[in-house]
DNA sequence: GTAATTTCTAAACCTAACTTTAGGTCAAGG
DNA sequence: CCTTGACCTAAAGTTAGGTTTAGAAATTAC
């Protein structure tokens, strides 16, 4: 094997913890884009791992995997991502961090006066104040609270 | 109509602002639990309207149905919950939201000294740590990070 | 009393983020 | 050379949290 064949798909696997399966499925979501050898099977450069590893953090903190993709298309497209590239991700990115972690601390800084007393099942509560529904829709439901199609 | 009927369905989801759909899903997920009238019809009370408050609340701030419902089942049985019965539910509930809060929050401050730097790709990664991986796994993926079958 | 709403059930469909399966190919070791 | 393990693709299955659809029965409204 020489020196710069780049890691195979089995190898990027075991340095960062995923399935096999989850990083064919993140090259299909766009979020890698390994080149193929000779033979057809996938290949990785070693700013991959880094890539992968952003993918999960980003997971944790609740976001979407195409909301992580356009972070991650902000990379330079010629060259391996530097240090300072990293770094301006890390800046939008810790933005919207400081949103989820605001909207959650109002919201539970709201519950106890809401939660005891008699508003709880009423519309003009806090907790279904507009400005708070943003917070924590995650997957799946689509017609949650605010969000429905109305028109 | 004589006084005491309960609400029907549409009644609740027009006062709660959910789907019809929805409430006969929670139902199924034990969430609530309508009797019928004579024409096999849903009846609830109006304690439901809280019921179904709560479970709008909790899904804000991220709780899965299984859990909800498991902070649900702690109201009294027999008896219409009383204020108290609430207050009590909200002090187990906030400090579940104390550390979904307090996690988010120590994730981020890593983060900062931690993606620009060359530790992004290594498992001993702050962010790593297993002590963090709690965060935000919401529904779909079963098998991410530390959260893997093993044996 | 009849038409228009609501409601009923059961089953199929939806999205996100993957995993599993099936059937075949590639690569490395002995 | 041949076997074993890693890899390939395409398609179907999975979970959460619902929605949609279809056909029938109950209520309500006029």
């Amino acid at each position: 094997m020489a020196l710069n064949d780049g890691l195979s798909i089995g190898a990027l696997a075991t340095r960062t913890g995923l399935a096999v399966s989850a990083i064919r499925y993140y090259e299909a979501q766009g979020l890698i884009k390994p080149w193929r050898n000779a033979g057809g099977q996938r290949r990785f450069e070693r700013s991959d791992l880094r890539r992968l590893s952003f993918v999960m953090i980003a997971q944790q903190f609740g976001f979407t995997l195409p909301e992580i993709r356009a972070e991650l298309d902000r990379l330079p497209g010629g060259r391996t991502p530097t240090k300072a590239d990293w770094a301006r991700i890390s800046t939008g990115f810790r933005a919207r961090l400081d949103e989820k972690i605001e909207t959650l601390t109002r919201l539970r800084d709201n519950l106890d006066g809401c939660i005891g007393c008699g508003c709880l099942s009423l519309p003009t509560c806090a907790l279904y104040n507009p400005t708070d529904r943003a917070a924590e829709k995650g997957a799946g439901p689509r017609y949650l609270m605010g969000d429905r199609p109305e028109t």
